[in-house]
RNA sequence: GUCCCGUUCGUCUAGAGGCCUAGGACACCGCCCUUUCACGGCGGCAACACGGGUUCGAAUCCCGUACGGGAUGCCA
């Protein structure tokens, strides 16, 4: 049997990276399956929906490289939902309630003050038809709920084993607003039967909600999909993801950032698995070595650092051809193949490109705490043109007038060429920069 | 409050009663290589949340405590 499997994210914000890797692990297990991948766009919530939102998530989801066979928007099977209402209604597994929202609110306050959980009554189950009739003639509509049975639920998640809760711990979600939309619950279901997904995976944060809904598969006559619901990812200080990281976006991450796409997969993939996390140029490898055992059931911290280090790996090993649009864009004259290659090494992110190109090009400001051996040095400088060797050439000189050698010869002298204490290599970086700035550098003198 | 769940080196983790003097990877530190930076090679530092119990023996099983996360929406 095919392997069928959806992600499903609500375009009410922009994609970030809790969201990206749930994507990104689904994604990766159905590829690793040779299943279907299904773009379910959860739009129920008409509010806040937003078609921005959606084409962003879109967008993220491409530049990170997952691509879909199919995709659906849940505002439009709204007919299939009402069919499959019915059915319920029919069946007595959907109930009417007349309680606002503020009747609602305090209910739960109370529950919650004589030390009751602070789950739905079903007072109105209690509703006798003449107490309806008189909702309705005050002009009250009702919300739908689902009646969950009071029985032991069991399933096998994929990452959390064999999980039980009671039916009586769970509220009866509702599952109809009072204008008669439908909600969450009972969309992703129908959908869920109606595409014949195989397998659910989800963040942790719907374990709970899985109980109630292994109900509605059954109540539909559905075949019940295997789970597999993900530790949420937290803060590097263990805090809570949501508000920390629910300003890093993956198109933060593009443009504000930078970064490449592979380091945020490289670090997705393997967050939290016992594999280990290392940088990868292709997303073959994390396919072939996908396994939900992997997963452990703690709560991984993501730290923007471990980010970076895999992004500077992965730049090490980007072609010339791989990034000249990108630094085309930059518009800085002179930035070929030759200095791409001087300089990758020691990038952490492409826009860090710009650093060394103003080394090049300067003006810098020389680091010269030895003037005489500075001087000396200048002295020694072969005459232009320059080429690969010159450098050799320029240092032995050096060494054998000077009697420096090591890092006592060649740390003054990359401090007085680029005013740094680390670099590219020197040989190549010193014909970057030319006679005419070499000579500029080496002559400077601090203003008196 | 109630219901789930989690807690092993700085980080991600291995670990299913004796194989654990707790293994690996990343980070960090040191040495080597390179006539500089980086890369690479070698080595080092470093952890079972706490308290009871079961057992000849517990990181592993049971109970409790602490801390953390999730849920408890006419959001998804």
């Amino acid at each position: 049997m095919t392997v069928k499997v959806r992600f499903a994210p609500s375009p009410t914000g922009m994609l970030h990276v809790g969201n990206a890797r749930t994507a990104l692990i689904t994604w990766l297990f159905t590829r690793s399956q040779g299943g279907e991948f299904l773009l379910r766009i959860d739009d129920t919530d008409v509010e806040r929906s937003k078609i921005e939102y959606e084409r962003a998530i879109e967008e993220s989801l491409r530049w990170l490289g997952m691509n879909w066979d199919k995709k659906a928007n849940q505002k439009n099977r709204m007919d299939l939902y009402a069919t499959r209402v019915e059915e319920l209604k029919a069946s007595g597994r959907l109930y009417p309630c007349y309680e606002t929202p503020d009747e609602l609110a305090l209910k739960r306050k109370s529950q919650l003050s004589r030390g009751l959980p602070p789950i739905y009554d079903r007072a109105a189950l209690e509703l006798s038809d003449e107490q309806k009739a008189d909702y309705e003639a005050q002009g009250r509509k009702p919300h739908w709920r689902f009646k969950m049975n009071h029985t032991p639920i069991n399933w096998h998640d994929l990452i959390r084993g064999d999980v039980s809760f009671e039916g009586k711990d769970i509220a009866d979600p509702v599952v109809l607003r009072e204008d008669g939309s439908p909600l969450y619950h009972l969309c992703s279901v129908i959908d869920d039967i109606d595409f014949g997904i195989t397998h659910v995976v989800r963040g942790e944060d719907h374990v709970s909600n899985t109980a109630a809904h292994i109900q509605m598969f059954e109540a539909l006559s559905g075949t019940v999909p295997t789970f597999a619901h993900l530790p949420l990812i937290s803060d590097a200080e263990g805090g809570k993801l949501s508000k920390r990281l629910g300003s890093l976006s993956i198109v933060d991450i593009r443009d504000t950032d930078g970064l490449e796409p592979m380091a945020v997969v490289s670090l997705m993939a393997r967050l939290g698995t016992s594999d280990p996390i290392e940088a990868f140029s292709d997303v073959k490898p994390l396919i072939e070595s996908f396994d939900f055992s992997k997963f452990s059931r703690g709560t991984p911290k993501f730290d923007s650092e471990e980010l970076l280090r895999l992004n500077a790996k992965i730049i090490r090993e980007l072609p010339f051809e791989a990034v000249s649009d990108r630094l085309k864009a930059l518009a800085l004259n002179d930035l070929d193949q030759a200095f791409w290659d001087a300089v990758r090494p020691n990038l952490t992110k492409i826009g860090d490109i710009q650093e060394w190109w103003h080394v090049a090009h300067g003006p810098v400001k020389p680091i010269i705490e030895d003037p005489e051996f500075i001087t000396a040095a200048e002295a020694l400088l072969p005459p232009a043109p320059w080429d690969e060797s010159t450098w050799g050439t320029w240092t032995n000189a050096i060494k054998e007038t000077t009697g420096r050698k090591g890092k006592q010869l060649f740390m003054p002298l990359r401090q007085a060429l680029t005013g740094m204490e680390h670099g590219p290599e020197l040989n190549i970086l010193m014909m970057l920069i030319g006679p005419e700035k070499v000579h500029e550098r080496l002559s400077y003198k601090k203003a008196a």
